[in-house]
DNA sequence: TTACACAATTACCGATCAGTCAACCATCTT
DNA sequence: AAGATGGTTGACTGATCGGTAATTGTGTAA
């Protein structure tokens, strides 16, 4: 299997997590899913977990060039850059095929804080953070890493509240508190 | 079977579920677990599904009926118990048993949103939101909505970040966020 | 003691789980 | 053209999935 054959395989393989589940999808489903024998699939994955901790690497990947590309292409402005970040998520709340996020999805059925996955899972989270203080910290916050933490918790209760109960009514909320958040951290 | 043993079945199966998760607890292990064999459990219970459903009105129950009491315990301010809300929360996040929020893991595993499993985790937070608010409006809120949408965010993230990344660094955070929010949208 | 009703258990159903293996087939080398 | 190589496949493993049916107690009334 070529290098690029791989690389579609897990993309496939995180569709398929990501819309179904990863008890719920079998390897034997995913082999339909995706066009690629179990046996070929096991060539270069030693077990299902070791494929689902590609499609995280990949998700991981994915969603933090995206994220960055777009409040990067917004402004130069670090401060108008964390504002950025929640027009992205909302645009990402709005697309059809959201079903929340797949890191906190991960730890949900995976939820020893010592198995990779879950690991895996905190990790992602954890450089997220490290954005966020980053901008903070250009936008002269005095306690950048303590407001990236408070930020990140209404990033991931609205991606929960999206997921339960639909965009429509979180976007806003989730604009306003993060405003009230960056106001209250932030210099004028 | 006793109504009480009914309510001693759905108990274990709500324990069981909430540390092994949904999917991955089978009706064996659970017949095993709850010492009910499992024709015994079918005879109450239609389907897994139905058994879920169980756990979760019970579930819904008795953490409301924590809540509620926990924050009028504390004092009879309203803004007061809004406050009281997330040293609740700091305490269940230091629970050894800790593992996230039961509806979070049923919506990440069940995520359609006309599946009545999600259906019904949404209704859970939808009841939270509601007590929210009615505090929010005996504290003299000018949009207690809006506010009890975004206090339950950072509930939300405070959760996920929680069974993520342990609670010793989320805590303090979820507490200073949640100020935040109150001292921006009630009148002091 | 016998007959009946009910509850719970054991054993089983087809389907699917993660994972493996022997056979196969296309391509390249000699 | 024969053989070797690397990748792919369908068929298979024992275990477990959700769910059911036949059977075995167990308690009560006659």
């Amino acid at each position: 299997m070529s290098a690029s054959k791989r690389d579609e395989l897990v993309q496939k393989a995180l569709d398929s997590f990501y819309r179904g589940g990863f008890h719920a999808i079998g390897m034997d489903r995913l082999a339909k899913e995706t066009g690629v024998s179990k046996t070929a699939i096991y060539k270069h994955f030693r077990s299902k977990e070791d494929l689902i901790l590609a499609t995280l690497r990949l998700r991981d990947e994915q969603f933090r060039n995206w994220l960055y590309r777009r409040t990067e292409a917004a402004t130069p402005d670090p401060r108008g850059r964390l504002l950025a970040i929640f027009d992205a998520l909302a645009d990402w709340f709005e697309e059809p095929g959201f079903k929340s996020c797949m890191f906190i999805k991960a730890s949900s059925e995976y939820q020893n804080r010592d198995h990779p996955i879950h690991a895996m899972s905190a990790e992602h989270k954890k450089l997220l953070t490290r954005y966020f203080s980053g901008l903070a910290e250009a936008a002269g916050a005095p306690d950048p890493q303590g407001f990236a933490r408070r930020l990140l918790l209404v990033k991931e209760g609205a991606i929960v509240m999206a997921h339960l109960a639909g965009p429509q009514l979180v976007v806003g909320d989730m604009k306003d508190a993060a405003r009230a958040l960056i106001d209250e951290a932030l210099p004028q």
